[in-house]
DNA sequence: GGGATGCAGTAACATTTGTTACACAGCACT
DNA sequence: AGTGCTGTGTAACAAATGTTACTGCATCCC
């Protein structure tokens, strides 16, 4: 595992660090798909992301959707931070975007490193504001773009997670994550295919201009 | 001022620390509209409220606003932490709600104390989960409520920070906060008088169920 | 082949939100 | 009283988005 973790946090983590994650941390591999995080739940362990891509969904009462942002490698959950951290309920949900390869990092390790290392003070420093950066252009998103936009938008950040022109989601899946219908995804989509911008198939979607 | 520290922060911070920020930082009193933060602009001190409420609100390329949130006795602004810390530019902008006291810290300190205090640290890390939560909460809003709702939602939060049941603003002004037209919030009034939430007198609107 | 199923295309319509235009009321100032 | 200004009410319309219903097409299974 060791090896792993060299490749995508030797330069964040000093070398004791990283011994540190190597023998407290477990590896897990999940497959395109697999809930990491439910919403309500308490979080047992934070994840360090080695590959692949998660993302992180905000639902509400009545089970509606939408995509705050992904994460990916180097990155980590803030929302697990400060769970952890604070010892608070979970407000998110987490899906494997692609096969994902992870550390996980008991939480109780999670506090005695921000005391003992500046670089994992930093790390997680680091990754609050990304996060809220994310939360802010979601906002920016949803507040001052139309649909059309969202959903081209939508798909070049899909594009660049997956490292991938072709998007293989059906119209219904894309509407959950813009919590809008399937209908208007349809409709938007073929009007996007008119302006050049996709090439649409069955089940999947080509992304022309990244 | 080590008074006005003391009764806001004493339960948070150890006294060393109080009495450095006593040391280091600057009082100040704004009044209410004063713009505390610019976008775009970099922070040269963060600052700790004594007293009041901010408000803080998210700007597009166009000059569009939108509420994100606000801040009150207690709080800090995660971004200026982030900005601080980071040494990245502020993505957003803050407006004195209300007149207010606030400390304003020197950013060097900033990382000395998180390496130096418990409290600090976990101040700094509560803060930014507070306005992770509170963007998300922003979302939710945005993506899930319609306009009546969220301007119901909006009149709410005011009165809160407030703390009273009048609020004194124009229907253009919460227009530019909740990013759509004066007429669109003329005509949801209305409707919330109807449905006897609110009553409306020119200049102010008074809430009646909190 | 025949049927069942899931996905996409599209029309018709409803609702929500945004825009433009204008009337009028309250207030300040002269 | 007359003038101008700002804030509010409202109608009429436009645009964006949401909803319902129906079609056909590909695939899978029998």
């Amino acid at each position: 595992m060791i090896q792993e973790i060299k490749n995508n946090y030797k330069n964040l983590f000093e070398d004791e660090l990283l011994e540190e994650i190597n023998q407290v941390g477990t590896f897990k591999q999940v497959p395109e798909g697999f809930e990491l995080i439910k919403p309500g739940s308490y979080i047992k362990s934070m994840l360090l992301i080695i590959s692949g891509a998660i993302k992180i969904l905000r639902e509400d009462n009545d089970g509606d959707e939408l995509l705050l942002y992904f994460l990916e490698r180097g990155d980590t959950c803030a929302m697990t931070l400060s769970c952890c951290l604070g010892h608070h309920k979970s407000e998110i949900k987490a899906i494997a975007e692609t096969d994902a390869k992870l550390i996980m990092v008991p939480i109780e390790k999670m506090e005695e490193w921000t005391t003992k290392y500046k670089s994992w003070r930093n790390f997680v420093f680091d990754s609050y504001h990304k996060r809220l950066i994310e939360a802010i252009e979601t906002i920016d998103s949803i507040a001052f773009l139309k649909m059309d936009d969202r959903l081209l938008k939508y798909l070049k950040d899909k594009t660049k997670v997956n490292q991938d022109n072709i998007i293989n989601n059906t119209h219904q899946e894309i509407a959950y994550d813009l919590h809008t219908s399937r209908v208007v995804i349809s409709r938007l989509l073929k009007k996007l295919e008119q302006e050049g911008n996709v090439k649409l198939n069955r089940n999947n979607i080509e992304v022309i201009h990244i």
